[in-house]
DNA sequence: TGCCTATCTTGACAGATATCGAAACAGTGC
DNA sequence: GCACTGTTTCGATATCTGTCAAGATAGGCA
């Protein structure tokens, strides 16, 4: 019984050490909603993440650099404002993992 | 810029509970590969993961149960040994969000 | 230019969780 | 009883999550 990307494509522990930092990235149910909302739309704006949520502005940061340092999002300064975008490998190599075959 | 099922079904804060759990046992480098292991076969007795890793038994057993308790995997006790064996729904619920469309 | 405000990040810290192993425990079979 | 497999408990150490305060960067205006 095969039941997806992790079956055939045995993970290694070189692998594993590469792929695990991005699943607890998202391990997070703050991270998860905050990869969802920069997900659907092209870029999004710090400005427009922090109210979403009921925490400092300071914590939003270090989530996003989390996501950030996963390699799950990228951002940009431009002007007053920064802005965030998906890094749609990183969810693909995940979601090859995870794909039912 | 759609790109996954993160983006087309936004995470409700409800399901971001529910589902960041999930991920973060993934988020382990030796349950990602313990993950692997049982999801290639129909089911895996826990003294042929044991020697995978260069673990105790005890942290071992501590690590498949953080993922019985995220529901990735389910097990049972027949007589001398114990199975595990993937949950394929889970998988596909987290492979869900992820997938490319 | 200098000063002020606004946005976001970083550093330092406390409290909560996670990881790991040693030892004790619980099943099973002989 | 004994041996074997795996789990649980307990404790030490490490990592994570959150806030406050300070720092960095940009824009507006005198």
């Amino acid at each position: 019984m095969v039941c997806c990307g992790l079956a055939t494509t045995p993970v290694t522990p070189e692998d594993a050490e590469r792929l695990a930092p991005m699943f607890k990235a998202l391990g997070d149910p703050v991270r998860l909603r905050m990869t969802s909302m920069i997900a659907s739309v092209p870029e999004l704006c710090v400005c427009e993440i922090t109210p979403a949520f009921d925490l400092s502005s300071a914590t939003i940061s270090h989530h996003l650099k989390t996501l950030r340092e996963a390699g799950i999002v990228d951002s940009e300064r431009r002007g007053t404002y920064v802005y965030y975008w998906i890094q749609p490998d990183a969810i693909a190599a995940l979601a090859a993992l995870l794909r039912v075959e």
